[in-house]
RNA sequence: GGGGAGGUUGCGGAGCGGUCAAACGCAACAGACUGUAAAUCUGUCGGCUGAAUGCCUUCGGAGGUUCGAAUCCUCCCCUCCCCA
């Protein structure tokens, strides 16, 4: 096969990077990979703590799709081990340790997911179990010789940690050893991450020198900030859209980001052009735009990325519905009853619309309960149970009553 | 090994014998408003009971003192700091 040119890959690559170390060797590594007809090692690794790839993970996935849309070969690590110890990146504290069962569950859902952005064909996919689980503890004192506790406290979040008094355990210090010997064993040429896994990323190099290798260039990118406009996306924060999600969350969820992010969602979550991104740039400028116009197009654009034209245009129409109009959505989980009333609160219980009877009592005092869309305030009111009455508990918990 | 400070409800953080399901802030949830699931304002924020000066579970763990313990004592576990 035939790669395309130097510049070409250099500027497909730089699209929405934020650093790439060095510039220089990159090139060169290119240079060579065309002129010997062999890609180059991407790679890039992710620890199934939790279950679900949100649009943050995706920067860098789409990232990786660019290096094989270039002819090279993407190496994913899951970082079923390292997961186990937890990164230590941006958290002030020591995440908990996961159990190797559950990890494995997540790594598998991680798999499935990667795969609706990557081609599947030309990424490989390697556990680096497969080599720690084999490792002798010679093997690993030999790994951890190789770099110096004074380097290890250069990193931020060690250094404010250890600052501020904050317990650092000594296996947190293997993490980014664990990550960077990845690189050694897959003889990585590149390593993607995000801007905060620099520290990470830039070992990598070190410990490949020490084994001997030529050092993988270290490509970072932005970190996407998630529905709160804030903090960056991550589950534990809440603040995410899943890939997997139903197409109306997804919707919802997008219009819920402040309009500043607008432009940043779609240079960095969508496929949509370098022109067309720098329209929308323009119109966002424009006083005569409304934000709420481009959002919804965003919105649509992404539903339609993970779930289809179809699907996005649906999305839309139940979100102007339901929000806009007040109305009920055409599609709701039903709950059969088997009884002929039911009180309020032990109806909001049943349909597992609240969590506690005392929850659901809150809610309806609350006024936000109602049923076929008349609101509901005294918690003990009686609900005769018939066939498609609608319960609507908060702003979009809603259910169909069955007898 | 020695000395000191700590572990409180999702998080941060008060409380230090009854008035404590435990201040306050954040997060979360609901209501009003809105182009929006944003912002703002208001309310709620352990569970159960038709609701109250009621019952149950919770202040690292296990025992104990007391009419009564998050608060006092004993042992254990964990963390931070200083010294070695």
């Amino acid at each position: 096969m035939s790669f395309p040119s130097v510049n070409e890959q250099m500027d497909l690559i730089r699209r929405g990077t934020v650093e790439i170390l060095p510039e220089e060797e990159l090139v060169k590594k290119i240079e060579r990979s065309i002129k010997k007809n062999i890609p180059l090692v991407i790679k890039q690794g992710f620890d199934p703590t939790a279950p679900d790839i949100h649009l943050g993970h995706t920067v860098g996935i789409r990232k990786l799709r660019h290096f094989q849309e270039l002819g090279h070969r993407v190496v994913v690590i899951i970082g079923d081990y390292t997961a186990m110890v937890g990164d230590p990146s941006e958290k002030n504290s020591t995440r908990p340790k996961l159990a190797h069962e559950t990890v494995m569950e997540h790594a598998q859902t991680y798999r499935r997911q990667f795969m609706k952005i990557l081609d599947e064909e030309k990424t490989e996919v390697r556990y680096n179990g497969e080599w720690f689980s084999k490792m002798s503890f010679a093997e690993i004192m030999n790994l951890a010789s190789k770099f110096t506790v004074a380097r290890m406290l250069e990193r931020d979040d060690f250094s404010k940690r250890y600052a501020g008094r904050q317990p650092i355990s000594i296996h947190e210090f293997f993490y980014p050893l664990m990550q960077a010997y990845d690189s050694v064993v897959i003889r990585a040429d590149v390593e993607l991450g995000a801007t905060e896994q620099k520290f990470n990323l830039v070992i990598g190099r070190n410990i490949q020198k020490e084994f001997g290798q030529e050092p993988q260039i270290v490509l970072t990118l932005p970190v996407l900030e998630g529905l709160d406009g804030k903090q960056r996306m991550s589950k534990s924060l809440g603040n995410y859209i899943g890939i997997d999600e139903a197409p109306a969350d997804m919707y919802g969820k997008t219009l819920s980001i402040p309009d500043e992010l607008i432009l940043r969602y779609f240079e960095l979550v969508t496929d949509v052009s370098g022109k067309e991104l720098a329209q929308i740039a323009r119109q966002l400028q424009h006083p005569e735009t409304n934000p709420r116009d481009l959002k919804r197009y965003l919105a649509r654009t992404i539903v339609r990325m993970y779930h289809g034209e179809q699907e996005s245009i649906r999305a839309e129409e139940a979100f102007d519905r339901i929000f806009i109009k007040k109305d009920i959505p055409d599609e709701m989980p039903e709950v059969h009853i088997s009884s002929d009333e039911v009180r309020i609160d032990d109806l909001i219980l049943l349909t597992k619309t609240a969590d506690s009877k005392g929850q659901a009592r809150r809610l309806v005092k609350g006024g936000g309960v109602s049923i076929d869309g008349r609101k509901i305030s005294d918690p003990f009111y009686m609900v005769r149970i018939k066939d498609g009455r609608v319960l609507k508990v908060g702003k979009r918990r809603f259910v169909k009553l069955k007898r």
